[in-house]
This record gives structure tokens, C-alpha cells and sequence, in this order.
DNA sequence: CATTCGATCAATCAGGAATTGGTTAGACCA
DNA sequence: TGGTCTAACCAATTCCTGATTGATCGAATG
């Protein structure tokens, strides 16, 4: 309990650097990590210890280079693996990636998510879905379509009945529209009345409704698909 | 831009409740609201219009309802949708979900993630996969295990060379493990030799390492499959 | 009986003070 | 000359306090 630790201090100057080192091994065994895995701030802990700051940060960082502890500006140091970075940050992830990634993982999540929704949907998701597709075809502005579009197809998403997948959905919908934000919206006046989308999201709503599943997939991978060659001519849309 | 807003606060009473209605549409028009889509206090915006707490509050009920405007404790009311809630939020997504979705949404993405690695892997990616197997098999502690399995995963998934795909998996990975933490471990102690996974592992590795697309994807699902089964007997991990 | 007003609550935000790992410069010693 | 210690400062983070703000309840009012 009261076991010295701060007893070696006045070791021999050749000892000196193994002693920060081992006495703060003999430290954090002592310590219950389970309990509180966060160690005394460094000022606190080289005192304790006897040994100056310099020589308790080289031991840190050993201990840190072999993955024993994480520190962190602000936090403290800890015992145990670094946490990973919280990816969840919807500003980190956008930083991160760039709009072909995202239309990428669109081809790849949402036609699996059709797939789903098509072995899962009720019958309220299929007529949410109906809803959409009406309200964007009296769409009169090019907002108003693009908002019954993400309507609908987040109604597909939350078709699949799988939270979890529909929270991941929610995660790249934002990150689209963050990544997408800095882009230039040519032609906002159009209204655009017939548009080939009308058909393709017609087909995946009878796709999911008839439990067609490889149709449900194959007419949201083409729906993308189609998008994705229409803003490649003219990069303006996600 | 000074019209008279509070001038119709002595209508007659019959019409008093459709008045509060009426002047907030009327402030809210008038109202930059793409500038500042917030609206003043429910304080201050009763005083100005002239009307009571109470009957504002039906008024913005209402509006609320329409879904023309939003609002949350402490931080106001705002025109316009709600903001889609923090999906990634992880604490909110892993108590919305289950260890079951949790196990289909693996099956769903990681085969995917697989068959993107498969096309994109470097040969660095692979290296870090090949160590986290060696690794895997040294390993001394069921717990050291795990932790280079997870490494594995998410190799993997690193190798699928598509940050926002990462980042999803991330998410879903620290879901899964949020969920799974109130779940007791009743096997602890056994730091399993063999294990059927380390062939599996194997084999999704080459399977990446070959640009085997559709090999990479099936026996990733394989894998997660037979980790499925086997929780399902016994339900320690996930 | 409905409305209004006041008080209170809980969530949120804003600001500053304190904490903490990281860094640098100078003193000190061998 | 080279290494070490000390002090100070920096930047990121946390903690605390007070003020805002929507939500809710109760008494007064008419």
C-alpha cells in the first residue's frame, strides 16, 4: 500500500534514467487501471516519484512508444489503449473525404440498403415512400424536388428496419450535404418537370413493395448510377 | 420594413387566437430568415407582437406542427426542418439498436468492405493484415486476442482505401462495442489456441492479397457467419 | 372556465479560470 | 562541451458559474 516509491530516488546518477522508468512501471502496477485508468498529471506524478519532469517524459514516452499509455493536451495521461478517434464527427469525416467517395459509398450502401428494405419494409414505409414520390413530381423548385428526393430515399433507408443502418445512412447524408455545400448550384431556376429519376425511383419503389430484392438492389444501383454519369457531364450535384 | 406588426393586438377577442397565428406567419415573412433562420425568444417575441405567452406558444405549435419551424430547450426556435439529430451520436445510436442489429449490419457492410479491399488493398494494407494475424496468433490473453482481431477488422477496412466507408465502420465498431460492454464475458480465462477464425482470417487475407473480389466478400461473410453462430449458443460475444 | 401571469425546471450556451501535456530558454553542473 | 534541471510559456481541454431559453405547473383574474 504505502510501498516507497519515491525510496530510489537518490540511486546512483548511472541508474538514474532506468529508475523514472522502472519506478513508474512499479507505478502503474500498483494502480488500479481498472478503476481510474488516467495517471497524476505529470507535474504531480514527478514529485511523487522524486525524478525531474524531463527524465519522467522520456519514461512516458517509452511506455507510450510500446503502447501502454496515450496522452493527450488537456486530458492527462492514460493507461491502455489510445481511443479511437471519433470518427462520428461529421466536420472530421468531411474534411476527410471528397464527393467521388462519397458517390462511391452511396453505390455501394444504398443498393444494399434497397435490398434490405425490400425483405423488411411495412406497409407505412411503402406508402411514405409513395408520398414522396408524389410530392416530388409536383415539385415547383428545384429545392423542393431535391428535398422529396432525400426524402425518399431515406424512407427506402428507414424501409430496411435496421437502426443501426439507417443511423449510418444519416452519417453519409450529412457528410454529402456538408461536402456538397461548397459546390455552385448552376441552374437553380429549372424546375426540372419530367426528369429520368421519376421512373428510376419509381421502379424501386414497385421493387421493394413486390419484395423483389435483386430488383430493389439492381434499380438503386442504376438510379445512382445514372446520377452519377449525369454530374460527371456537369458537376454540379451530388 | 417597420409594417406594423403588434398594430392588430386590438382585434376582438373572437379573433384574438387566430391573430397570434396570423402576426407570427407575418413576422416570420417579413423575417430574413435565410441571414438567421432564429427567431427572438418566446419573451420577448410575446412583447412584441402583443399577445400573450400562452397563446404564442399555440400559435408556434402550430407552426411546429406544419414543420415550418423547430424548437429545442435552451437553444430557441429556428425556421425551417429540424436538423436530422446527431446520428452520429454514438451513445444515442447504441441505445436505439441491439446486439442483433448490430451482427446484420456486420454482415452487411464488412463482406463489403472485403470486396472494396480486395480491389484497392496496397501492399502495406496487406502487411498490417499479415501482422495482425501473427499477432492474433501469439496472443496470450483472450483479451489481447480480440484487440488484434478488431486490428484485423478494421485493416481491412483500411484497406478498402475509401475514408468515408472507414469512418462508417468506425462508427459501427465502436457501436458494437459500446452495446456489447453491459454483456457479461463468462469465458475469460481461456486464451483459445486454435480458434476456427484463425483460418477464416487466413482466408480472407489471401483472398485480398489475390484480388479476389468475390472471395474477399464471401469469406468475410463466412466469417462473420460462423462468429454469429457461434455467439448464438453461448451469448458472450458479439 | 379559459386566460394570463409568475415562478420554477432542465437543457443549453457563453465566458473565464484552472488544468495539463508539449515546448523552449537559460541556469547549472560535471 | 554536453547533459540535466528549472522555470516559464503555449495550446488544448476541462470545469465551473451565470445567463438564456423552451417547457411546465399553479395561483390569480375576469
Amino acid at each position: 500500500m504505502d510501498k516507497p516509491i519515491a525510496d530510489f530516488g537518490d540511486s546512483t546518477d548511472r541508474q538514474s534514467a532506468h529508475s523514472a522508468l522502472t519506478q513508474l512501471r512499479a507505478f502503474i502496477a500498483q494502480k488500479d487501471v481498472d478503476a481510474d485508468p488516467r495517471l497524476p498529471p505529470e507535474r504531480e506524478l514527478c514529485d511523487s516519484l522524486g525524478v525531474s519532469r524531463g527524465e519522467l517524459r522520456k519514461a512516458l514516452a517509452v511506455l507510450e512508444a510500446e503502447g501502454h499509455l496515450w496522452r493527450h493536451v488537456g486530458k492527462g495521461t492514460f493507461v491502455g489503449q489510445r481511443p479511437l478517434e471519433d470518427s462520428a464527427d461529421i466536420s472530421t469525416l468531411a474534411s476527410q473525404t471528397n464527393p467521388s467517395e462519397v458517390m462511391r459509398t452511396r453505390l455501394l450502401l444504398e443498393p444494399l440498403l434497397a435490398r434490405e428494405a425490400a425483405m423488411n419494409a411495412t406497409s407505412g414505409d411503402i406508402e411514405e415512400m409513395r408520398l414522396c414520390l408524389r410530392r416530388s413530381r409536383q415539385a415547383e423548385t428545384w429545392r423542393q424536388y431535391e428535398n422529396w428526393d432525400n426524402h425518399f430515399h431515406r424512407a427506402v433507408a428507414q424501409a430496411a428496419r435496421n437502426t443501426l443502418l439507417l443511423g449510418l445512412f444519416d452519417t453519409l447524408n450529412t457528410v454529402r450535404r456538408a461536402v456538397v455545400w461548397g459546390r455552385l448550384r448552376p441552374n437553380l431556376k429549372a424546375p426540372s418537370p419530367d426528369h429520368h429519376s421519376f421512373a428510376e425511383h419509381e421502379a424501386i419503389a414497385t421493387a421493394i413493395e413486390n419484395r423483389d430484392l435483386d430488383g430493389a438492389s439492381r434499380g438503386m444501383r442504376q438510379h445512382l448510377e445514372s446520377v452519377a454519369r449525369k454530374l460527371e457531364n456537369r458537376g454540379d450535384e451530388l
